[in-house]
DNA sequence: CGCTAACCGGACAGGATCGTCCGGTTAGCT
DNA sequence: AGCTAACCGGACGATCCTGTCCGGTTAGCG
């Protein structure tokens, strides 16, 4: 038996252990449920009591935050470290990834806003993007007149179809339907505001 | 004094209009505070009693079912008298003023589904978009390759760009941005799936 | 072995929402 | 006027969620 699984999850030892579990059911809930998951049913599930759920998390935005802290230090990565040829889209493709995986991921931002009044928590989607597609675009791999605007709202637009899908298999291939739709473009006459 | 305003809401001749009443507000209300607004709230705001809502109407779905046919009917109503040039495109933006109005609209076929799991109402909107498309793709206003469900799904993508916005003012503004993305495409390498 | 600091569980109070129930009110008819 | 069917209001019980509080548990140390 690993050194890392205790008899009982009390004494001061087992902090470590419990903030573990109650991040992996907090990540595993947020992923079924939707950010608004109830805090004691994470709690139920990690197996731990509710004041160690408040103690290690005083609020559901600390909670999300250690969350998704996750995506952004990978998504920071991808984006530092992948320079080759194709690096934004593989980038991208992993927001999206990530998305399928979470909508809390999204509606955590609009939530940091909303209580925050702190624009700072969307804004570091904005600043990963950035170096990459200026990057793909110098290697004219995508279109020059693209901003990082413009991908936060296309990510936001994927959002909109991954949370209106009733399951997460169609969710996939709803999400991959309208990626080719923002790729391609529809094509019709709207005249620019 | 007209004869539709009473002194009191009372008797057996004031139900039309509780019922009206609570419409009114209720409209406002799903705008204002999305679809998952306390019926209370709604009664409260109708001035009429709970008892009286849930006579009138039984469960949030009756409700939200009986304001959100008229946006069904009004849209009916254009697809069917405006076939002039640019029709479809009419109808196209009235969809989105409609969801811009309150995206109640498409929660609400969301929970439809969810709740009856029946897709007869979410089908709804395709059966309405038909017509106008098709006609447009004859006249070659817009690509024939085009369907009701990729209309369909930029619809659930413009509605994503608005219910991640934290106000109703800058919604309108970046689903102005989200349709112009869509109608040009963002102009990059997504091989299809 | 006993003490203590650190930590835990779950009961609990507070608050919000749902949906029901019944005493009270009204319009229309006799 | 009196009666009755239709309707109304808001109190109320049930349920759910949040956040706190305190008696109990544990590891490590002298």
């Amino acid at each position: 038996m690993p050194a890392t699984v205790r008899a009982t999850n009390r004494g001061p030892a087992a902090a470590a252990d419990n903030r573990r579990a109650l991040l992996d059911s907090a990540r595993r809930l947020f992923a079924e449920r939707g950010y608004r998951v109830p805090l004691n049913a994470i709690a139920r599930d990690a197996g731990v009591g509710q004041g160690s759920l408040y103690r290690h998390f005083p609020t559901r935005l600390d909670l999300a935050f250690a969350i998704f802290e996750d995506n952004y230090a990978e998504l920071e990565r991808i984006a530092e470290e992948d320079t080759g040829p194709g690096a934004f889209l593989r980038l991208w493709r992993h927001l999206i990834e990530l998305t399928l995986g979470s909508t809390a991921f999204v509606e955590l931002a609009v939530e940091a806003r909303r209580e925050l009044a702190d624009p700072s928590y969307g804004d570091r989607l904005l600043r990963i993007l950035e170096g990459p597609l200026a990057r793909a675009q110098a290697a004219a791999e995508v279109d020059a007149a693209l901003t990082v605007e413009d991908l936060a709202l296309a990510h936001r637009m994927i959002y909109g179809v991954i949370v209106t899908q009733p399951d997460a298999i169609s969710a996939r291939s709803a999400a991959s339907r309208a990626l080719r739709l923002i790729g391609r473009g529809l094509s019709w006459q709207e005249e620019p505001t």
